[in-house]
DNA sequence: CCCCAGGCGTCCA
DNA sequence: TGGACGCATGGG
């Protein structure tokens, strides 16, 4: 709560790269989709995909719905994984419907029934379910993801076998429980990995992190 | 040419 | 419970 490793972290991050003000995206419908086609793929494919979508005014709960797998998932070529990210999506969007009718049903959810609601969605796992809630529900639910595990494994303050309920637990254990914490951290984190923490040509000598725990970023 | 990206489900021991 | 594997495009 006070100081500690994941404060002095976070206020590097800030200072380095400046409030990231996330999720990109218009409406809370947008950032699910993003968070489902996002999954194991560079951004940049994603927007692509958005763009085809909004396009032909199709990026909508009902529009989707009603959208023909075929062509879904032509939409939705750029951001890879096209077959599989088709049926994910429409396993969301059928969910919904199923259950609540609406997509702006889900707002009247409290937060872990809606979390429990999205991971019970076959292709919403753990990462994704939390994107949604945190990024398009505004709840204070912290994200965790590669490159946080990577991050925080090079600076030894979790170990290699910790699985994503036990990094989420640990920010959680020592951070105030704030949304716009959680918002702002997760999204730094991403910047970092993004620049810095590339899986085998890590930046660490330019890293706002070098000094941390007395180790550079790997 | 290689490796990688804001994961997840399935299969199999 | 956990490790290997498939899914696929686009950028460095």
């Amino acid at each position: 709560m006070t100081e500690n490793n994941l404060n002095t972290i976070y206020d590097k991050l800030i200072s380095h790269f400046g409030p990231q003000n996330w999720w990109p995206g218009d409406t809370g419908f947008e950032i699910c989709v993003g968070a489902i086609l996002t999954q194991n793929t560079a951004w940049t494919n994603v927007e692509t995909a958005i763009m085809n979508l909004k396009s032909i005014h199709t990026l909508g709960f009902d529009e989707m719905l009603a959208l023909p797998d075929s062509q879904l998932a032509h939409l939705i070529k750029p951001a890879g994984y096209f077959n599989v990210k088709t049926k994910r999506l429409k396993n969301f969007l059928k969910a919904i419907k199923d259950k609540y009718e609406t997509f702006d049903a889900l707002s009247d959810l409290d937060t872990q029934t809606l979390r429990e609601f999205l991971l019970s969605i076959s292709g919403i796992g753990p990462e994704t379910a939390d994107s949604m809630v945190l990024y398009a529900f505004n709840r204070p639910i912290f994200v965790v993801d590669a490159y946080t595990k990577r991050i925080l494994l090079r600076h030894s303050l979790i170990d290699e076998e910790a699985d994503y309920f036990r990094i989420q637990d640990y920010f959680t254990d020592h951070l105030d429980e704030d949304e716009k914490l959680f918002n702002e951290y997760h999204a730094l984190i991403v910047a970092t990995g993004k620049h810095f923490c590339h899986k085998s040509k890590p930046k660490c000598d330019k890293c706002p992190l070098k000094e941390i725990n007395g180790g550079p970023t790997l």
